[in-house]
DNA sequence: AAAAATTTATACCATTTGGTATATTTGTTT
DNA sequence: AAACAAATATACCAAATGGTATAAATTTTT
């Protein structure tokens, strides 16, 4: 059974995550919180120990969007070479994906909590760790079933990959120009294409 | 005639740009400000019309620490493909370098000015546009002297030059790690080498 | 439906916020 | 050195900050 509090705390991250992702720990006040939710001090703080509970696991409701979202885009193809492609095809439309969840959490949150916010900047890194990880292991995959060159590494093709991502989102962003995003996703595909493919 | 209030600007300045920049602007109060700089509200108010303006000069500031060193560095060759490549290896130290700045000022205004500061987000756009045009100047002469191919589009690879490396510079901001840095001007140098050079 | 437990609203707290008016100090001219 | 101007410090402002104690309302259990 699902209790009051709990759907609460749900509607209260979901509303406030957004505001979270776009202004930043510090400048998210509580006001802000209580304005975006309809509700009131007590109630936000009935649910969440303090503003920093709250917004870690905004963070976290921010990020879960992205990664199932990738999680069911790659789906549709189950090589994990392909896999590799869908990751790149993901941010074709990662512009207007994200800036629904208020811009990319990763990026915002990378740069905002840095040097603001140890515990969240933590989960940040935890999350990035995370990605790298699965991209690195869909390579040793592909490698095994041959279809992925064997000199490849793949710990380090998983961090080239995502700081080539995070690079283009972050100019796609403060230029509000999507065409960045696809400069990038030309450029991963080719690499991807001459470097790993066997 | 340097006056008084001149001096004590620039010294304001020099003081509180690592603040912004690693705080950003909201979460950068007057209070930070005054005990940063040992001066009063009086004497920065005095100085600059409101936080904003200071936060303004201070951006560009760091900013400029960036370009003059950038530039300063440039100088070592003439030639524009060596000066292409002097940028990539500029960025070689650029984790250390940024960090006396209190990080990459381009990276962390361009997301914290993005939803807050319409005024400074202007200026960060204004510095990437600034810094691409360079850039491209540089391919457009280097295909005039004949050394790089007369197929390269100029503003597309200054675009995925800056989006490249300040992919790494977040990454290696976020994660603790230079490394990013170290891939992706690996990365850039072999692009150069293989797409540009004729 | 009554009682108990949980959840939310209200009213408050000390502290801090950006900013200003004015007094005091400092530097510059005469 | 006196008079003037410029720059800095002090004292203040209303408004907003994160957070809490408690009262009121709402669920849940009996």
């Amino acid at each position: 059974m699902i209790s009051k509090s709990e759907k609460t705390a749900k509607y209260i991250i979901e509303k406030v995550a957004p505001l979270f992702n776009q202004k930043g720990y510090a400048a998210t006040s509580m006001s802000d919180l209580t304005t975006a939710t309809g509700l009131t001090k007590g109630a936000i703080y009935g649910n969440f120990q303090n503003k920093e509970e709250l917004a870690i696991k905004s963070f976290n409701f921010s990020v879960n969007q992205v990664l199932k979202s990738i999680s069911t885009h790659q789906n549709k193809n189950k090589s994990p070479l392909q896999k590799l492609y869908l990751i790149t095809d993901f941010y074709k439309n990662y512009y207007n994906f994200s800036k629904k969840l208020g811009g990319c959490p990763i990026l915002n949150n990378g740069v905002d909590a840095k040097n603001q916010n140890t515990n969240l900047h933590n989960e940040v890194v935890l999350i990035i760790n995370k990605t790298q990880t699965n991209i690195a292991k869909l390579i040793e995959q592909g490698i095994k079933n041959g279809v992925i060159k064997r000199t490849v590494n793949s710990k380090k093709f998983a961090k080239r990959l995502y700081s080539h991502i995070q690079g283009a989102v972050f100019m796609a962003f403060t230029m509000n120009e999507t065409n960045y995003l696809d400069i990038a996703i030309e450029d991963m595909n080719l690499i991807i294409k001459n470097e790993l493919e066997n």
